[in-house]
DNA sequence: GTTCTAGAAC
DNA sequence: GTTCTAGAAC
């Protein structure tokens, strides 16, 4: 018997994977494809839509994505200044809704997306999801790899573009120790976070 | 972004 | 022996 390597792939993992890959593109233009998906689809207006996080990081997880063809943060200029101010605006509406009176949410922008359009994350700040399983997952929401909607746009207000944290500075934002986002507790391990959270 | 799993950590 | 993390995936 062999043994199997990391990349090694087994059964029909990798003939789904390049048939799927060939007729929706590359895993980050996953988000795209999400928003013709009833499933996952919430709403839209002229200026953008609304869906829900395929593998959503809390209770709730919405993500408000332009219609128009913006990359990233990256390519956001003065003339996106109106259309921010809009996501966020979207984002508070689907908040006050009855369904989210329970929760506090957060709106903001990952420093270093990996999927591509342009999206304002929407989540509730209880971080109490199965799919949230990693480091990174923890960090990419509770440090400052998350960007404030907020910030965001005085960021663009004062630059005229938005000025994004180094690639450095983003390794060590994921690289930071486990820490409660509402206490001091240090857990030593994901599944021990994922415990402690429960208890707030 | 997720999945898978080898090797580290316990 | 089992749990957990980290890196490859062409």
């Amino acid at each position: 018997m062999s043994k199997r390597r990391s990349g090694d792939r087994v059964n029909d993992g990798e003939a789904t994977q390049s048939k799927r890959t060939k007729t929706t593109g590359h895993w980050s233009m996953g988000l795209l494809q999400t928003v013709d998906d009833p499933q996952f689809f919430t709403k839209a207006d002229e200026l953008v839509n609304v869906i829900k996080d395929k593998y959503p990081k809390a209770k709730f997880h919405y993500l408000i994505m332009p219609k128009a063809k913006i990359a990233s943060l990256k390519s956001v200029t003065s003339e996106h200044v109106s259309l921010l101010k809009h996501m966020e605006e979207v984002a508070l509406g689907i908040i006050s809704s009855d369904e989210h009176k329970q929760s506090t949410f957060k709106l903001g922008y990952h420093a270093e997306p990996s999927m591509a359009r342009l999206h304002l994350h929407v989540i509730s700040d209880d971080m109490n999801s199965e799919c949230l399983k990693t480091k990174k997952h923890w960090n990419s929401f509770t440090t400052d790899f998350f960007i404030t909607s907020e910030d965001i746009r005085h960021n663009l207000d004062e630059n005229g573009r938005v000025v994004l944290p180094s690639r450095d500075v983003c390794k060590r934002y994921m690289e930071t120790p486990l820490r409660c986002h509402k206490c001091d507790v240090k857990p030593k391990n994901m599944p021990e976070l994922k415990k402690h959270i429960l208890t707030h």
